[in-house]
RNA sequence: GGAUGGGUGGCCGAGUGGACGAAGGCGGCAGUCUUGAAAACUGCUGUACCCUUACGGGUACCCUGGGUUCGAAUCCCAGCCCAUCCGCCA
C-alpha cells in the first residue's frame, strides 16, 4: 500500500506508473475523496472535542444545571457521530482504491506491459550444454527413473498434485539442505515457518484470497489460508512490530510448502513440475533501513546466482519489465534456468525471483523501526527472493545434468546430501 | 476437548464511572555532584492522525468488536489470545 499523503502529493507521478504498470486505478477520484475525507475527520474531532468540554462540566455543574449540559452534549455526539459516519464511508472507498495501486517503480526498471519487455542483465559463467543424443524433458527422464507418480497424485487431490519418489525425495531434502547451507553461512537466521496463515497477513502482504481470480487455497469456516510463499508468514512473522534501527537489517530464510490454485493458468506450460498446485520452497527475506534495501536486493540476486552455479545450471538474470511486477514490488529480478527438454529445443523457464517491496508490505503488515534519539517511527523495507523452489529446480537440475544412458549426475554440491553421483534407473 | 486464572505504557504494577494518557517502581535520556565511575538528587521519557510557516493546539488508543451513559481502563454482552492443570495425541 502507498501512503496517502504521498499519493496526494505525487498524483501524476503515481498516474504515470499505474500505466506503466498496466493499473486502472483512479487516482483523481482518490484525491478527490481524500480531500473530503480531512474535512469530515476534522469537522467530526471539533464536534467530539466540543462534547468533551460540557460532559467535563456536567461533574461539577449545579444540579438545576446538569440535564441542560447533558442535552448539549447529546446533541454535540449526535453530530460527531454523523461527521464520522460520514468520513468512514468515505475512508472505506479510498481504501479500496488505495489497496489496488500498486508500488512506485525503481526508475531503472524496464517499463512495458509484459515480460517481453524484461531486460537481461546477466548471463550465468556456466553455458548449456550441446547434446550428442536425443534430450529428454524431466517428465520422460523422471519416468525412465521411477521419480515421479502424477497419476497417484491426483487419484490424492487432483490433477497438479504428485509423489516424489525415490531419489526425487532425497533430491528434494538435498536441495533445500544445499540452499539453507549457504544461507545460514551467510547469515541468515533460518526457520521452519506455519503452512497456514490468517487472511489479515496475507492482504498484509499483498496477497488476496477468497477473490474469484485468487491463487489461493482457503480453509472453509476460518480465516487461515494455505501459503502461496514463505514470504507471507516471514513477512507477517513481525507484523505490528517496532524495532529498533540497529537491529536491522534483520535476515530470515524459511522453508516452507506452497500452495497455488493457479487459476486461469491452464494451456500456459504446465507438464510436469513446472506449475503444480503445491511444492516446497526455501526462502529468503529481509526487514532493512529503506537505504538499505537497494543493495539487499543485488545480495539476494548475487546468492541465487550463487546457488545455481553451485548446481552447474545455466541461468540469465532479468530485470522484470514495470507491467510484470505484480502489486508490492519496487523491483524484481528473475532469474531464469536453462531447461533443455522445454519447447522444441530449450528454454528458459523462471526458477526464482526477488523483490525489493519497499515500504509497501511494511506499511500494511505495519512494521516499523524507531531511530534512537529521532521522535516517532518510520516504516522498514521488506525484501523476499526465492532461494530454490524445488519443483523447478529440479526440472532444471535433471534435464541438464542427464546423459546418453538416460542417468542423471547429482552435481558435485549435492552429493554429500545425497550420498551418491548419479541416478540410474 | 474439560477446569480455572489472566490480558493496562519498553518492562513490572496500581486504578471508588468524571481528577486518567493513566499512580508507583524499573529501565532509558539529560543534568547536578565526582579526578573518573558508582551512588544520590533533579528534570524529561508512548504511538498514530489532524490543524498550524512557526510557537503551539486538538482527536484517538488501557486485547478486539459491540452496548449502557452527558461521560468508560473502570459497568454489560460477544469474541480473540495467553497461562496453569486434566484428558487426548505425532
Amino acid at each position: 500500500m502507498l501512503d496517502r499523503k504521498y499519493i496526494l502529493e505525487n498524483a501524476a507521478a503515481v498516474k504515470e506508473n499505474c500505466l506503466n504498470r498496466g493499473n486502472d486505478s483512479d487516482i483523481d477520484q482518490l484525491v478527490h475523496l481524500e480531500n473530503r475525507r480531512r474535512v469530515k475527520m476534522t469537522e467530526s474531532q471539533d464536534f467530539n472535542r466540543q462534547a468533551n468540554e460540557k460532559s467535563k462540566l456536567i461533574g461539577k455543574a449545579p444540579a438545576e444545571e446538569r440535564e441542560a449540559l447533558k442535552e448539549q452534549a447529546r446533541t454535540l455526539r449526535e453530530q460527531k457521530d454523523t461527521a464520522q459516519k460520514e468520513h468512514d464511508a468515505l475512508d472505506q472507498q479510498i481504501l479500496e482504491i488505495q489497496n489496488r495501486i500498486p508500488n512506485m517503480s525503481h526508475p531503472a526498471a524496464p517499463i512495458g506491459i509484459d515480460d517481453k519487455a524484461n531486460l537481461e542483465l546477466r548471463k550465468s559463467d556456466c553455458q548449456p550444454r550441446e547434446f550428442d543424443f536425443p534430450v529428454l524433458d524431466h517428465v520422460d527422464l523422471g519416468s525412465q527413473l521411477d521419480l515421479f507418480d502424477f497419476e497417484g497424485g491426483a487419484r490424492v487431490a487432483g490433477s497438479g498434485f504428485y509423489f516424489l519418489k525415490n531419489d526425487a525425495v532425497l533430491l528434494e531434502l538435498a536441495l533445500q539442505q544445499y540452499a539453507l547451507r549457504l544461507l545460514i553461512d551467510d547469515g541468515f537466521t533460518p526457520v521452519t515457518t506455519p503452512d497456514l496463515a490468517t487472511t489479515e497477513i496475507l492482504n498484509g502482504t499483498g496477497y488476496i484470497p477468497r477473490g474469484p481470480e485468487t491463487q489461493i487455497y482457503s480453509i472453509e469456516n476460518s480465516n487461515l489460508n494455505l501459503v502461496a510463499t514463505a514470504e507471507i508468514t516471514i513477512g507477517g512473522l513481525l507484523a505490528g512490530q517496532t524495532l529498533t534501527a540497529e537491529t536491522l537489517p534483520v535476515r530470515i530464510c524459511g522453508t516452507s510448502h506452497c500452495f497455488r490454485t493457479e487459476a486461469g493458468a491452464h494451456g500456459k506450460a504446465s507438464r510436469g513440475l513446472y506449475r503444480v498446485h503445491q511444492f516446497t520452497k526455501v526462502e529468503m527475506f529481509a526487514f532493512t533501513l529503506p537505504e538499505q534495501s537497494e543493495q539487499m536486493l543485488e545480495h539476494f540476486c548475487e546468492l541465487e546466482c550463487r546457488l545455481f552455479e553451485g548446481l552447474e545450471i545455466p541461468f540469465r538474470v532479468v530485470d522484470t519489465a514495470t507491467g510484470d511486477l505484480g502489486g508490492p514490488a519496487y523491483r524484481k529480478y528473475d532469474l531464469e534456468a536453462w531447461m533443455p527438454g522445454r519447447g522444441t529445443s530449450g528454454e528458459y523457464g523462471e526458477v526464482t525471483s526477488t523483490s525489493n517491496c519497499t515500504d509497501f508490505q511494511a506499511r500494511r503488515l505495519n512494521v516499523r523501526y524507531k531511530t534512537k534519539g529521532e521522535k516517532g517511527t518510520r516504516f522498514v523495507h521488506t525484501l523476499n527472493g526465492t532461494a530454490i523452489a524445488i519443483s523447478r529446480a529440479m526440472i532444471a537440475l535433471l534435464e541438464n545434468h542427464q546423459q546418453a544412458d538416460g542417468s542423471v549426475n547429482i552435481p558435485e554440491a549435492l552429493r554429500p546430501w545425497i550420498g551418491k553421483d548419479r541416478i540410474e534407473p
